[in-house]
RNA sequence: GGAGGGGUUCCCGAGUGGCCAAAGGGAUCAGACUGUAAAUCUGACGCGAAAGCUUCGGUGGUUCGAAUCCACCCCCCUCCA
């Protein structure tokens, strides 16, 4: 039934780790498997690194498994220090809880709830963590683990035996409560398999090792790649921050062109990462690419296809409809309509009063006068426009004493601000 | 509790009384080139048009003058108990 769901993952280079794969292949083939991934609420929304192992969980439920979706309301208070450089602030009990709660609504549109028997379910490991006692948790859990083997561990050695740095008791403690998850989620859900992140490789075999201890089951782990980025910078983050699904705090527009500015080396692999399209289709599209010369279609298809996955149709669309209008620079042949659309739709704007001011003015005022540190100064609006990076209605702008005048805003209402090649802002005079 | 090391501008990291708004690298931003790429080149990178103002863990002090010296305090790391 599942097929050679292993064979899946590995062409679309999903794979990173797996414990005993030639049982965990015959384990996965055999039956409908309980299969967990967890969420720790480390903000209000999850961001696209999240996205591999959502869409995994979606990968092995189509594939005939049942996934369980964990929200780290206990480890969310704890912080997971592995492959972290520094020791985390905690965050307060009533931050996390709420943070849980987003994150559920974030995650539920990513799997079904609603198909028998591969129905997917949602826990909070707090329900379990929560009223143990100190001691019994120490003589119970924490007597099946070592500190020698512990200590041992990549994801941690790092920061032990870093000058300069250390580690609290309570992140050494994180592996431990997360294997207990797996252990409970064992007991309470016959679940059999953890996925997760490759830096969750430690804290997922501690958790195969405490079930064996505990219940006396055999359980298997998967872990998924980190995304990298062939320039060696960190995978998703942008000059305006980090990639949110929340679209709320990442328009659909910008995770569009997220996206779509994916570098030619990184983008086929992410088509296997973060579509749903088949081997053939993406190898087809390569293929393409490959025998010509002009702008990559990849890209293209891949906004296209995540944007559909984490904001649907309608979000698609905007983005869409925001990035044509921008990018053909065709402003003039806008209708008032189409502009007013487009604040909608989630094309930063800002609204003034008034007959007029002066474009250093709007810059500050519309936040494009940001200096690298993420200031908005004057002193910066007046270099972007010396260093001509500033258009107004698709109209380059290098005077520092330009005036935008209403009675030149297109419609009578609107001025699109533009600094840098990919920024814009749409000016709203009231 | 004892001994030692350390906290510099987003990060790493120089700087030990004036020439320091503070070397160098990274990251970031802009321009050119281009495909809304990559690579490369150029410029910016505390605030300010400027004068000047505000920064080097904190608070006081010494001095004409302190990131640099002194006192106390806070935080981190290592070793010992």
């Amino acid at each position: 039934m599942a097929g050679d769901l292993l064979a899946e993952f590995e062409w679309r280079g999903l794979l990173s780790q797996a414990s005993s794969p030639d049982e965990l292949a015959a384990h996965l083939n055999s039956g409908t498997r309980a299969i967990y991934c967890g969420f720790d609420p480390t903000a209000d929304s999850l961001h696209i690194g999240s996205l591999v192992p959502l869409l995994a969980l979606r990968r092995l439920q189509v594939l005939g498994h049942k996934p369980i979706l964990l929200l780290g309301g206990a480890t969310g208070l704890i912080g997971d220090p592995s492959f972290k450089a520094q020791e985390r602030a905690l965050n307060g009990p009533d931050v996390v809880a709420g943070w849980v709660a987003k994150l559920r609504t974030q995650v539920e549109a990513f799997v079904d709830f609603d198909c028998g028997e591969q129905s997917a379910i949602i826990v909070n490991n707090l329900d379990w963590t929560a009223d143990v006692p100190v001691l019994d948790f120490l003589r119970d859990v924490g007597k099946h683990f070592s500190v020698n083997a512990m200590i041992q561990k990549e994801s941690v050695k790092q920061r032990i035996e870093r000058e300069g740095e250390g580690i609290s008791f309570t992140e050494f403690t994180y592996m431990v409560l997360q294997s207990f998850d797996f252990a409970k989620l064992n007991e309470l859900h016959d679940c059999t398999v953890q996925i997760g992140g490759n830096d969750q490789w430690g804290n997922i075999t501690g958790g195969i090792d405490l079930t064996r201890r505990m219940n006396r089951q055999r359980v298997f782990g998967i872990t998924l790649p980190l995304v990298t980025k062939a320039d060696g910078t960190k995978f998703g983050k942008t000059e305006s921050g980090t990639i949110w699904l929340d679209p709320a705090k990442t328009s659909p527009y910008s995770f569009y062109q997220f996206w779509l500015n994916a570098a030619d080396e990184d983008v086929y692999g992410y088509l296997r990462l973060f579509t749903f399209l088949q081997q053939n289709e993406i190898e087809a599209i390569e293929a393409a690419d490959a025998a010509s010369t002009g702008r990559r279609s990849a890209q293209g298809i891949l906004a296209t296809e995540a944007t559909r996955l984490v904001h649907g149709d309608a979000g698609l669309e905007a983005a869409q409809r925001i990035s044509d209008a921008l990018f053909s620079g065709e402003f003039a042949n806008l209708a008032e309509g189409d502009l007013e659309q487009l604040a909608l739709d989630g094309l930063p704007s800002t609204e003034v009063d008034g007959t007029g001011m002066t474009l250093l003015d709007a810059l500050v005022e519309s936040g494009l006068a940001q200096t690298p540190r993420g200031e908005v100064t004057l002193g910066q609006a007046r270099k972007f426009v010396q260093g001509n990076a500033v258009s107004v209605n698709g109209q380059k702008i290098s005077d520092t004493e330009a005036m935008l005048a209403r009675e030149n805003a297109l419609h009578d209402r609107f001025h699109v601000l533009r600094r840098g090649k990919k920024l814009f802002h749409l000016l709203k005079w009231r």
